[in-house]
DNA sequence: CAAATAAGTGTCATTTGTACATTTATTAAT
DNA sequence: ATTAATAAATGTACAAATGACACTTATTTG
């Protein structure tokens, strides 16, 4: 069958928002845009959808060239559309996020469009609408981490309860009460102590635990762990 | 600046979930197919996007244009965009739910594609990957309604608990607690009793409620009713 | 006035959430 | 060796929310 008639055509983007954790923050990844316009502004990793791949392959695609990041398990958050959003021409973009772990990932970052993680309070004016799908994708994580543990995305095979702590005051950027936060934390029974201590952060040193991954997997199976959609 | 060199170019489709709530059931509308491939199949409300409207206008008119139905809140769900999902050429699908009071809308449905509103468990084949985005949105649904009250959306103005009750058990297919149901209901101070009941459905008769409006708005304004996104 | 129908309501036990202060292990300095 | 400093670890008591469960009430119809 012929192509739909009278149907005008767009070229269809994919933008990554990539937050991350150090153990103290979570961040975000940015790098200077590669092209015109807006060439080496601060940007999100973006490019276009090629013929034969679908979304979520494009997203790994272009994540991996920009970054050089694989095995990133990102979501599809929402599309942009506005008929403006870009001044070149039209174009729609689909957004996705994720959540790493930055030490996990420090390897693999290449330097080609010269990444750097910000904090989320110090994120600089970014190209385009990209502010607006931050602001979205840091509120999505909220009521994520929120309905699910998510967050252990994040985290490094070995942290410790402190840490973890701390990942939740940054993404909800508040202060949680010690002693109620390590009880909810270690009552789901996802989390295994370990032997030795982190000893970097206190000179009593807090013990290491994993997440039991058995628990985990059963519980939220990857397409379940970012939730709904 | 010139156009983006070398970028193929894609047709944007929109399709529209709407679910309706008849006073004991949730259901799905459905239409008619105008056009090929699949003419006069059962499909979602779809449409391409135009050149000067945004995603969110474009969902408001096609579904205007194929159903008569206006002022409905619309949320975007996903974008679909596997190569081979459609078969004439390829096109990404922004797809669009959302939920009303069937007997709110009766009036203003017209008849062109011979709309018609289907039970959650008899919905027949669709066209594409239509029945991937229901069950997807049915999903999103039951999520949501766990944690915001967006099924009010699905009420008339007047209503009684029993029908609350009712709806939650068709999106939750499980039957509830009567007594802790309504106190849940009426905990939230959401609710207020009116004089009138409704007599249909037994002879004591169950009192009508209506929603508080301000007190809804205030907690849940539209932007969040369906929750982050 | 009896029967049928579905609405409406209360209690108790359990779980969950919240507020809050002291003790403990370790290191570094004297 | 003793002390000071640091951050980790832990418990208790009260309030609020949840879940399980059965009887009474208002109304209509025959």
């Amino acid at each position: 069958m012929k192509k739909y008639p009278e149907v005008k055509r767009y070229p269809v983007a994919i933008d990554c928002i990539i937050f991350g954790f150090d153990g103290s923050e979570v961040k975000l990844l940015l790098i200077h845009r590669g092209f015109d316009p807006q060439k080496g502004k601060w940007s999100l990793m973006g490019g276009f959808v090629e013929d034969t791949e679908s979304l979520d392959n494009s997203a790994a695609r272009i994540l991996k060239n920009l970054t050089g990041l694989e095995n990133v398990y990102m979501e599809q958050l929402l599309t942009f559309g506005n008929p403006n959003r870009d001044p070149v021409e039209r174009t729609f973009s689909v957004v996705y996020f994720a959540l790493i772990d930055i030490h996990k990932y420090e390897a693999q970052l290449t330097d080609n469009y010269r990444p750097q993680w910000f904090a989320l309070k110090e994120i600089p004016k970014l190209i385009f609408d990209h502010s607006t799908m931050v602001d979205l994708a840091k509120e999505k994580l909220r009521v994520k981490a929120t309905h699910s543990p998510i967050l252990f995305e994040l985290l490094p095979e070995k942290f410790t309860i402190p840490q973890l702590r701390c990942l939740y005051e940054s993404v909800f950027d508040k202060a949680l009460d010690k002693r109620n936060f390590s009880r909810k934390a270690l009552s789901g029974e996802l989390l295994v102590k370990l032997k030795d201590k982190e000893k970097a952060s206190s000179k009593k040193g807090a013990f290491y635990f994993r997440l039991d991954k058995k628990k985990y997997n059963t519980h939220f199976n990857p397409a379940n762990v970012f939730g709904v959609s």
